[in-house]
DNA sequence: TGAATGCAATTAACGTGTTAAGTATAATTG
DNA sequence: CAATTATACTTAACACGTTAATTGCATTCA
């Protein structure tokens, strides 16, 4: 497999309380209540005012998309990132773990435990690679193909609120921003 | 402790093969050779083509953020999550788990562990709220306090090289499309 | 005020994230 | 071609993510 060099997830809430003393009542308007600490960069000190850092806040982008898009597939007894390898999957032929990883942006101890589930449960096959006994490459079943075929609609609709509700540019404009992003800080 | 609606991480590698047959040159150039498959809205057509969904395009971002401070928490035996709730606990008295969990963008369950956690290696106390039995109010120990003082400019430090790389203007405008992200998409 | 309801936090159970170690095969090198 | 090194996973161990159930206190309401 492709060696894969990376993090982790996080968690992410948000809030609906309603409790005593202080509604909460969004970020955004938490942000005026920030006291403020020391000096640094300038962004730094904002991220530090809003208890807002970079990463938080690349979780919470991330968490309100996902929260779209979980319930849907929970109903098809699928997690994120099993509808992910799934897609892939379903996508090329005869791909082998290595690229799988790659694609669906899992680490290989992730991606392992998926692959062994997707096979228990019949969605996809594996087979010896002929050239390398080392690599196994994976094959949606035809259950696995009916399954992908029976979510992808209704991916492609979220997806299409999604841009609605965000607008088209914007959504556009963000993934140039995050596609700078990841090339400036870099494989390393 | 307030409520938390959300949902979860997920995983992100990014390759450094340099294998056999096909090199993984990087992601921008992988999308040249994807297969276009079927129709739908422009931007959910172009999310498929590139095999880049808009949440894995979050985490790929957040992950290449991330793997700048992880090693860095990982010398002073800290997770993300845990210095996220140090963070939180440092700059505010007298917090309850709920209001935590807010600022630190973490679910109930996975506070409650990192607060016992925190709390068995003495880096916080925790005293039952005055007025509500209920809850209970956090605070940073002498040791949390020296720990978070010797980790914050480093954090600082990260922050002010990733704003160097990619750049303040660039780094502005995507906090405020991630702000208004989460605001199109709403708390719902 | 006592029963029902609500809320804060914890526990439980299981999947994923992360790092490190282990296994088997392949490629390289002396 | 045997020993070394590298590659492609897999397993292990522990923390977090996620949902649901539970516990204990608070509030409401009959």
């Amino acid at each position: 497999m492709v060696e894969v060099t990376r993090d982790q997830n996080a968690d992410i809430p948000f809030a609906k309380m309603g409790s005593r003393k202080t509604e909460f009542v969004r970020v955004r308007l938490q942000r005026s209540n920030q006291k403020k600490r020391n000096q640094g960069s300038n962004i730094a000190r904002s991220m530090r005012d809003f208890d807002h850092s970079l990463p938080m806040e690349l979780l919470r982008a991330r968490e309100a998309a996902m929260a779209r898009f979980r319930p849907m597939l929970l109903d098809h007894g699928l997690t994120e990132q099993q509808w992910r390898v799934i897609r892939v999957v379903a996508g090329h032929r005869n791909l082998d773990a290595g690229r799988i990883a790659q694609q669906s942006f899992l680490l290989a101890p992730s991606l392992s435990r998926i692959l062994q589930f997707l096979e228990n449960n019949n969605l996809i096959s594996r087979r010896v690679d002929n050239n390398d006994n080392r690599r196994a490459v994976f094959a949606l079943s035809a259950k696995g193909r009916r399954l992908f075929e029976k979510i992808a609609p209704n991916s492609e609709a979220l997806y299409a609120k999604i841009e609605q509700d965000f607008g088209p540019r914007n959504l556009k404009r963000l993934y140039e921003l995050l596609s700078e992003f990841i090339d400036s800080l870099g494989p390393r």
